[in-house]
DNA sequence: CTCCGGCAATAAACCGCTTTACCGAAGGCT
DNA sequence: AGCCTTCGGTAAAGCGGTTTATTGCCGGAG
């Protein structure tokens, strides 16, 4: 491991000289400056990114806090501020929190140890107030996709009302009037306003809407699934269901294809996010569309310019969008079944 | 911030005696041990990491080098080792190398740079031999899923030629004879693994394999698009496709789809990874299931041993296993199409 | 002949923690 | 009484860079 002092002893001169040289903080003759890129060179030497760090007080890295990597949502997201990152210098060190309120605690922490700069959180389940109070207004840190209500950090959310009405025009523009809703985790910011965009639009559209219909639980694969089940036995069965996720979603096609149940022929299905792949699935999803790239590359954006100490708007909405695919059915004039 | 100094000034003692206590290195009588341990409390004080890993000489994180992070197969991976370095205290950056070689030099000069402490690298092209000299014999790398030649690391891989083989042969078993191959990079061992499975069990089964039904590229959608077109055209049209990576049978899915042709009424598909999702295609894939948890799980433990300078195995190979879902059809006594 | 300014470069403090000695006092042994 | 241990702790040297303030030198202006 060659180090900045044996360069500039093979170099005849100083560190200091070798190290403002090296970032430019110096202009140095062209002899000298020739003597210490040769022995640079011929070393080999590169800077130790563990002393530049501490020196410099930066880790150089970003946290990405994610419910679930493997959720290919998620890992779009990912990919989207990897890629970003990597243009600006940064790393990206990956969390998992796997809802555990712990492992987002956890996050929290090592932010303030300089495990990294900056961390950008999406968060899983409803705050009791612990990590809200942890986040404070610390800087450093931004909210995506969903809500830690006590904290004073930038936030960037997609229109969730909007798509929830998008989703439920849709659905009564194909004849549904009875549509259950698979909601997400109570209290969740991103849950409770897909909820409130269904209802309204259901009210205006004169639709009442049952509060038995409404499933809460969270967004995962197994709670799409049970909802999809307590759904099919409901009588009179809903025409049509609305999940909050497309991950549920899987869920729910899982558990309807096990009982037989044909989308959209039985039952119609809209999901939420546009999941990768959802094109692909039986019958190919209908879904709101969330923009995934643009997400995570104005987290970044923001998440850095709020490291350089300037101003960012304390909320930014994305806007989502309609994919009209397979898995609703057109049953206007039918009886109802 | 306060520091390590400002504890111990607290607490009356040396920063060493701080220190030590810290990390348990010395064991001081309970009244000394005490007034440490409330100046920590009363002043909120957490060990500054960026200090640490430079006394320490360790990163305490270590990276992933992935194709693409959002493809659903290195997610599940990322998961997996994501997990297992929480456990053990380590933190995992990301880094997607989205094919280009200068990305994966980056991973491995951030290496040398001292960023992580171990490199678990997923390698996306053949190795023209600079990465593989980069390498080299450097401590602290283990190679995933894919090879580098030249480099003396451990590697963790699957059985390639022995999935290639379940595949081959349950689609011979299910009456298939003109079966098209959509193969990896040429000159990349997994891809090169798989093509020779699959050569062997038709020359065993007696059946003969055109050169031009075996098409190679990427591993990506696109080429799995083209590649399905490619097959679409050829006359006599082949009665099955083996795909070897699930993204490539997305690619083909979609192809089919557009030509109007089913699978598997049309032509048979199998593919290669089992990846996330892939039960919930139209049709459901029948693929090559990778254990990629262990896989994940495997890699961080022996890049964590070898960090430890143990001994690990060069070559670890773990089993694959044929799911048989819908995407094969059964043509047995059917005639030639 | 002095003084000043600018060039070339450096000494030394610092980032905050770890770790390797090492030291003084008290107690036990012979 | 003298010597050895153990206890309770510390001084100081790193780790490998960055950065601030400063120095010596030289040429030109006054």
């Amino acid at each position: 491991m060659v180090t900045l002092s044996e360069v500039a002893r093979e170099a005849g001169v100083s560190p200091t000289a070798v190290s403002r040289h090296l970032n430019r903080s110096i202009v140095l003759p062209k002899a000298t400056a020739d003597r210490i890129d040769e022995a640079v060179g011929r070393l080999g030497y590169r800077p130790n990114a563990l002393a530049k760090r501490l020196s410099k007080g930066k880790a150089e890295a970003i946290c990405l806090a994610t419910p679930e990597i493997s959720n290919p949502f998620f890992a779009e997201l990912a990919s989207a501020i990897e890629s970003a990152a990597a243009e600006r210098g940064y790393g990206v060190t990956l969390l998992s929190t796997r809802g555990r309120p712990a492992r987002e605690i956890e996050a929290v922490n090592q932010l303030a140890d300089r495990y990294f700069d900056g961390l950008i959180m999406i968060a899983a389940r409803p705050d009791d107030g612990t990590l809200g109070d942890l986040i404070g207004r610390r800087q450093g840190i931004v909210l995506l996709d969903e809500d830690v209500p006590a904290a004073r950090v930038p936030r960037i959310f997609v229109e969730n009302a909007i798509g929830a009405r998008l989703a439920t025009e849709h659905l009564i523009a194909m004849g549904h009037t009875d549509i259950a809703l698979i909601a997400g985790p109570m209290g969740l910011l991103s849950a409770n306003e897909r909820v409130e965009g269904f209802k309204a639009t259901m009210a205006a559209h004169g639709l009442r809407v049952d509060e038995a219909r409404m499933l809460h639980g969270e967004f995962t694969r197994e709670f799409g699934h049970e909802a999809a089940l307590a759904i099919a036995r409901m009588s009179p069965r809903p025409t049509a269901i609305l999940a909050c996720s497309d991950y549920l979603s899987v869920g729910v096609l899982g558990a309807l294809h096990d009982l037989g149940l044909s989308v959209p022929d039985d039952i119609s299905l809209v999901g939420f996010d546009d999941m990768p792949l959802a094109e692909l699935f039986d019958p190919p999803l209908t879904t709101i569309r969330q923009p995934i790239a643009e997400m995570g590359r104005i987290a970044l954006e923001r998440l850095l310019a709020s490291l350089d100490g300037v101003e960012v708007p304390a909320m930014t909405r994305l806007p989502v969008e309609l994919i009209v695919r397979k898995s609703v059915a057109d049953i206007r004039g039918n009886a109802r079944r």
